[in-house]
DNA sequence: AGATAACCGAGACGGTACGTCCCGTCTTTTT
DNA sequence: AAAAAGACGGGACGTACCGTCTCGGTTATCT
């Protein structure tokens, strides 16, 4: 009983909601979140602007739901089918890390997800409702990873007991997320080599 | 020779410049940065909309001005006219950051600065253009301290040799942001406090 | 023949049918012709739309015919249940006629009628085919009344022989009709009594 | 100060005040009122829809200045410039009335003047306000006329000496308007001369 | 001192998109 | 098979701003 009228969600047309995503993503890709509209959304995917309305609250939901469903959709065409996914331990703390940032490094860069995901990232620093979302949704499940790991990793000895892992975790993405979202420098696999090393050895001699 | 028509920036309205800025910081504080309009700056600020037009791209480049203006009359007020400013040097290296990165915890908190903050932010997110204006302007000059210090740091054989400062730098600034910016979890001085620690200490063991 | 699909009125839901009427009159009654749409008879009737959509073309026509059923009950309700009707013949022709004329000024004037009789009228003016509807079922047996009346005075000597009852009648009925849709003058009864005095005695002298 | 934001009327285009009364008229000649949208106004009379929503109240609002424009110029045109016209005055009343009243006939029954002023005659049925519009600015300088006319033959024992000339001319004009607003007879010129024989001559025998 | 620019306030203009309301059709479930 | 319910593609509504443009009215130099 939030709203006071909520649509019945049994009747949805799937054909409807696929369209809309691809429509939404594929002009955001094309001309940018700023001049993509709801309109836009509405026309190039053969559906009145009311059946958006009805099923999202704005346009930056709707992107979020899109881009969900193509990590989606990619996760069950790549992965064995299995939601969930690891990062690798082959006992090589660094290394193992180093894997996996330069993947990120490699997304982050890769000009089909970029547009979105900075749509998305800047829609949500404005928007806490749609942050919340965006982060529960999309990268928590992604941060979790690092926090199993790096567990794994402290009772391996390789990571200091006393080390919090939500905190650890963040030396390492924190300083990405900052070159990307910021441009302050050429974001490479080097840069995500550099930050493992510095991150795990400390900047202090030892 | 760029524009059609450069205006006579000796004639420009003092008067009108203020207004503007005043006008724009408190309608993004008030209504939030999508809310504000450069109609409803233009009418608080009692000035034309060409007047606006005639001197700024965009909304997002009078916010920038605002906010750098806003930033040097805080200067101005604060310090001693001195435009440069320098994280301390008190031969306690973990001290010294602690202190900086609690302080800009709490800029970064205060609802003053906040909203035109994240504001900012955003925009720059998804306009490399802007961006690269808010971060030579805004962010640079801030991030130059932190090499500076480090510098100091490496020459006093608290920071290894071989340690690039600009990478250093944002181990410590990288988690904060990534806090700040996806509220991911509560930002604090404790976390200030554990990512100087993390950052300079390492996460493996020694 | 006429439609694909023409439903079987035998299986139609009276309840229905009096609801869609009671919800017509009184949305037109309260908010107009113009905002009265079918949607809001719909959900005021507590029906469907395409119970309405299946047995009338269109809102006039809803309207319309819940307006000849009001006349149909009232005339039930007033009458013996003679639908026949008559405008009375005490021999003195004026006064008749005058009596007729002063009880359509009130109808015209009660607000209980006017709304929708102004809304259809308009709606006729407007849409041929819909005018020959409301000629056919509500005006004509109407004007009927005055041709008999009128042939009856001729017999009587009342009337010159040579007039054309349907003329005559308009003589009577169209200044009073003139003078309600243009709303440019009061319309009274002292009006009506005017109109009949002038009709039958003419405007040039004796 | 009756609008809270009255536009300044000095600075109106004229340009686009004529283009809004030629789109108005065509497409209410092409398509008819109903399926005239001010949306298709601006766009057809090249405008901006806000351009229209600034000077007018409703598309009846703007159909009505066109409609009224449109006689102005024909007036101009047709007459010698004097904007005042009369009814002739030859000494025969009836001779006089028949040839104003075929006139109107053939105007009513012109095509390029019918669909608009039928959509006229029917929004100011349902509108008061716009009817008394409708009827200050276009039907009474009409009827002046006549009341001039009936003065007139008044003076020369044309017409009795008691008779009100407002009345008079709706016996003459009301039956007109009945036939061609509610189409129940045929509109010709044989019945403008029956019309004006039978309310100068009365209905009762002499 | 008068001419002549330019900026300035104001806001009308041609547009685009907004979010809402209904249209008339279609589909699902209930009676 | 009709009816209640309501999602759907579509289209117009009336509003809010966009960025451009013209209009007097101040300034503020440059003859």
């Amino acid at each position: 009983m939030a709203d006071t009228k909520a649509p019945d969600s049994t009747r949805r047309s799937e054909r409807s909601r696929r369209a809309i995503y691809d429509a939404a993503l594929s002009l955001v890709g094309e001309t940018g979140y700023a001049k993509t509209t709801i309109e836009g959304i509405a026309a190039r995917a053969g559906v009145g602007k009311q059946t958006i309305y009805r099923w999202w609250p704005s346009k930056a939901a709707v992107l979020l739901e899109a881009f969900i469903d193509l990590g989606n959709q990619a996760a069950e065409a790549a992965g064995a089918g299995a939601e969930g996914y690891e990062i690798p331990d082959t006992g090589d703390l660094a290394a193992d890390l180093k894997l996996v940032l330069r993947a990120t490094v490699d997304e982050l860069v890769d000009p089909k997800y970029e547009a979105p995901t900075r749509a998305l990232t800047a829609a949500g620093i404005v928007d806490p409702e749609l942050c919340a979302e965006f982060v529960e949704k999309l990268l928590e499940p992604q941060l979790q990873l690092y926090v199993q790991r790096l567990r794994t990793a402290q009772e391996a000895g390789d990571v200091r007991a006393g080390i919090d892992p939500h905190i650890a975790l963040e030396l390492l993405v924190g300083p990405l997320a900052h070159r990307w979202l910021l441009r302050t420098r050429p974001l490479t696999h080097e840069y995500a080599d550099a930050v493992v090393d510095y991150a795990l050895g400390g900047l202090a001699p030892r």
